[in-house]
DNA sequence: ATCGCCTCCTGCGCGC
DNA sequence: TGCGCGCAGGAGGCGA
């Protein structure tokens, strides 16, 4: 269940293993994803070289010379890297050999990600072209979150969930840099000041920062491509601690429902 | 344009 | 122990 921090971890862990290296073969064991795995993948891919790996929101970008193979790991995926003759799990569903005799393997039992591929550039794809900044760039400011924010009747914490306006920010962190910037998730992101729009915006990128340092949270199975968890779960202030005493004042931690999400927060320090 | 709700799917933990 | 229920890290698509 990745959020940014999760899909740049995997996606340090893997490009040492696939940039430069030749692909040899594509399973498709299961092509029922989010949308079908198109028909040609293994024809796009096989005998050609990936050349870099990148990312975008929290699509991975594998590119060749003739175009670009995106995944997405939805709510339930992870890639995992292992040796051709290393036994498969179930839920293996997409499998890419290389030259090395490794094999990269989209793991995926709730298959609400995806592999898609384009020729076209990437900011032209459907699912690219009208993302926000990357929360980590120096365009994603205060003075830009509060300019979003003018007019609008969403609470906050939906506010940064929404792609259109930043991506990678999914429902840990947000609740997280929410907590950090003390301010109410149910707080209409139209009432919400420029310096505390400051305050908001250096709250997400001090915690996915960190997140990346530590490889990411492990809430329950999110493993990085050599099957080690993330090391982000014992920083979390609020996320998934209902009813333990807050770091900072010690009340109790409360969870209320936002957008059909789990929300967490300090009804003390958060207002 | 914006917002809120539904949906896709499997697995797990909980209460009875 | 078994069963039913609710919930889970995303996000496109729909109708209002």
């Amino acid at each position: 269940m990745p959020e940014l921090p999760e899909v740049e971890t995997t996606r340090r862990g893997i490009e040492p293993h696939v940039a430069g290296h030749t692909i040899t073969a594509v399973d498709i064991r299961n092509p029922n994803l989010r949308w079908p795995v198109p028909k040609n993948l293994a024809k796009k891919l096989c005998g050609e070289v990936i050349e870099r790996v990148e990312r975008r929101a929290k699509y991975l970008l594998l590119y060749n010379r003739k175009g670009c193979m995106m995944m997405h790991l939805g709510m339930s995926g992870s890639l995992r890297l292992a040796e051709r003759d290393h036994e498969l799990r179930k839920h293996d569903h997409v499998v890419i050999e290389f030259d090395s005799g490794k094999q990269l393997r989209l793991h995926d039992p709730r298959r609400f990600g995806a592999v898609l591929w384009t020729d076209a550039p990437i900011e032209e794809h459907a699912l690219i072209a009208h993302l926000g900044p990357e929360p980590l760039d120096d365009e994603f400011t205060g003075e830009y979150l509060f300019e979003s924010c003018r007019g609008r009747k969403s609470t906050i914490k939906q506010h940064v969930m929404n792609g259109k306006i930043v991506v990678g920010v999914g429902n840990i962190y947000a609740s997280e840099s929410l907590f950090l910037s003390g301010i109410h998730p149910k707080r209409q992101a139209g009432r919400i000041s420029a310096q505390r729009c400051d305050e908001l915006v250096d709250a997400i990128k001090k915690i996915l920062a960190e997140s990346i340092r530590q490889g990411g949270t492990t809430l329950k199975d999110f493993l990085r491509e050599n099957g080690e968890p993330g090391y982000f779960k014992q920083r979390l202030s609020v996320y998934d601690r209902k009813g333990e005493a807050c770091p900072a004042c010690e009340a109790e931690i409360r969870q209320i429902v936002l957008g059909q999400r789990s929300t967490f927060y300090c009804p003390h320090c958060q207002r």
